[in-house]
DNA sequence: CTGAAAGCGCTTACAG
DNA sequence: CTGAAAGCGCTTACAG
């Protein structure tokens, strides 16, 4: 039996309170309070040194209590209604990372729109619950309604890959303009004349954005317009099938697709395996996202890849800051992108 | 620093304290109380009394305070290791459901195994953050050590479709056994008498019985042994491709299969239809799960679907029971499945 | 079965 | 910049 292991535990069971960490640092329970709170007014020699007694002492702050005496939650709730629950566990996570680092609940929840907009739903919420920070995923990242009920509010707020950028809040993106360019580029380098692009929902301002950067490299290369073919389809992989039926029909000798998305693409190269064309060699296709299915598919699918996990983890601190500071300093953090090259297009 | 990732029931905005129901209803504080924790010792009609003006005035106890005073963190947490997030996410669902009833945290959290077991990963979570109760999935749900450590602590757990059900455990599962037989049956009274089996990870237990079922309903048919296959997959969608692949070698006139989860059928549909074959027409595939695939796959896939969210609906409630009785009562619950029948075998 | 009091571990005015 | 005191909304012994 190791003795160390019983003395850590009886450490690690002991009830350390600010109090005792006041008294071990020689400072009040106040000046303490204040450096778990990032407070100013503290001096750095003095910060340091209750720091560093918190950590020999294995102390963390008890959050329960936190919440009781400042009626603050320390809850930074997600609300998102997106089918795709890897893109949401993604952005699940890098909140939980953020939020785990400094003593923040992280939360998740799926809003139902009504007549078009999520307005109802989050203040059904808003009224049951305190929450001290609010991240919007799209769709619900262009509800305009939303954004004014949480201005109004004063609530702290991030967007993630809005359709408009605000002013009054942290946005998180990527150029999806420049990234549908250049995925398309990327295809067009390829050697593939003769292309189509399959639409998301055209809602989603993402999906007008990965679009325009596909004419925008269409236009580049001066790929005359007979040899382009748009389909429009809706984020789902049954609209990835049907494009392709479409696109039989308009302009069977297509070589390259570009599918708005991953689901899009996998129900593209199905179609097209079932009709006898083989993908790459006949048909490449690439897709948006690096969802799990591009990686799960086969052939695996070229794909365009966001950082969704760190464009989460950053917002997140960021609006930590921002509910700390009690203002908003910079506004606006644009992340890069990376083509996933696979076997769908090599 | 902090403990909670997850989803919860954070407290109400109405500033009413348990004091305000007390002198509304003409008790003392600590009946209120009583009633609120569902403690004995509190007549039927005080109770109902309380329970009405505390709906009347919309009070709803204050999480954190109770936390502080009680020393318990009123959380459940899911430790799962699964790459199905849909599976999770419906899991997810369900216990935040009966969390938010009953005033309780739902923290879901990834284990990461060492050495095949996800004792350490455990431990290491317990040692930081206190949990009043567990909900253990597949895999996490076989590893004996992890329920040695559990219940050496006496925390109230529930394990979810488990390979060994435990005394001391809350149990909710379904018949794997019976499933994988029924959806065969279903196979077979469709008139495929050329069958294949494509097995998931055989250290899934579920897996296992899936298979069971399976050879009874071939037996019970007295299907001869020559015209069955089995094929072994991990559960990935390339499983399946590479699985229909070996078939097309060993037994390329087998017309019915079925994949132990919707993932390989996806496999196992896609590969078949570059190989030019026709689903159903020509083949037809059966999955298990009714995961989001089978219902946008085209064909759409038939799949035995299995109540995911109320199981963890169920395991969550119970499991907040057994909290407050500090006593198991009743420890098995097995719940019906259902074959949704679609296109890949109409 | 029920009440009055102490206390959980923090933060927040209020002073200095 | 820092300290002493009050209080957040509950539960928990302790009495009765």
């Amino acid at each position: 039996m190791n003795i160390l292991r019983g003395v850590f535990e009886v450490t690690a069971r002991k009830n350390l309170t600010i109090a005792d960490i006041a008294q071990h640092a020689g400072v009040s329970i106040k000046t303490v309070s204040r450096v778990f709170n990032n407070s100013p007014n503290v001096r750095q020699q003095k910060r340091d040194l209750v720091l560093g007694v918190a950590r020999d002492l294995g102390y963390r702050p008890n959050i329960s209590a936190r919440q009781l005496a400042s009626k603050r939650s320390f809850v930074i709730s997600h609300f998102h209604d997106n089918p795709n629950t890897d893109y949401l566990s993604e952005i699940y996570d890098g909140m939980r990372r953020a939020c785990s680092e400094q003593g923040y609940y992280a939360v998740a929840e799926k809003l139902e729109a009504k007549k078009g907009s999520y307005r109802a739903a989050l203040l059904e919420y808003l009224l049951r619950y305190e929450v001290d920070g609010v991240i919007l995923s799209p769709p619900v990242s262009d509800d305009e309604a939303v954004i004014r009920e949480i201005e109004k509010r004063d609530i702290p707020y991030a967007l993630i890959s809005p359709g408009k950028k605000k002013k009054k809040a942290i946005n998180v993106f990527i150029d999806e303009k420049n990234a549908g360019r250049s995925i398309t580029e990327f295809l067009i380098a390829r050697g593939h004349e003769k292309l189509a692009f399959i639409s998301g929902l055209d809602s989603h301002a993402a999906s007008r954005e990965r679009e325009a950067g596909f004419w925008e490299a269409i236009d580049a290369f001066s790929i005359p317009k007979k040899n382009v073919v748009r389909l429009s389809g809706n984020f789902s992989m049954r609209s990835g099938f049907a494009a392709f039926d479409k696109l039989m029909k308009k302009a069977p000798n297509v070589t390259g697709i570009f599918a708005a998305n991953d689901e899009m693409a996998v129900g593209t190269i199905v179609a097209a395996l079932r009709a006898g064309k083989k993908v790459p060699e006949e048909l490449s296709v690439v897709g948006f996202d690096d969802s799990p299915f591009a990686r799960s598919m086969w052939p695996t699918i070229t794909s365009l890849a966001q950082p969704v996990d760190n464009m989460a983890h950053v917002s997140t601190q960021k609006l930590i800051d921002w509910i700390h500071a009690e203002s908003l300093e910079e506004s606006r953090f644009e992340f890069a992108t990376q083509i996933i090259v696979r076997d769908s297009c090599p």
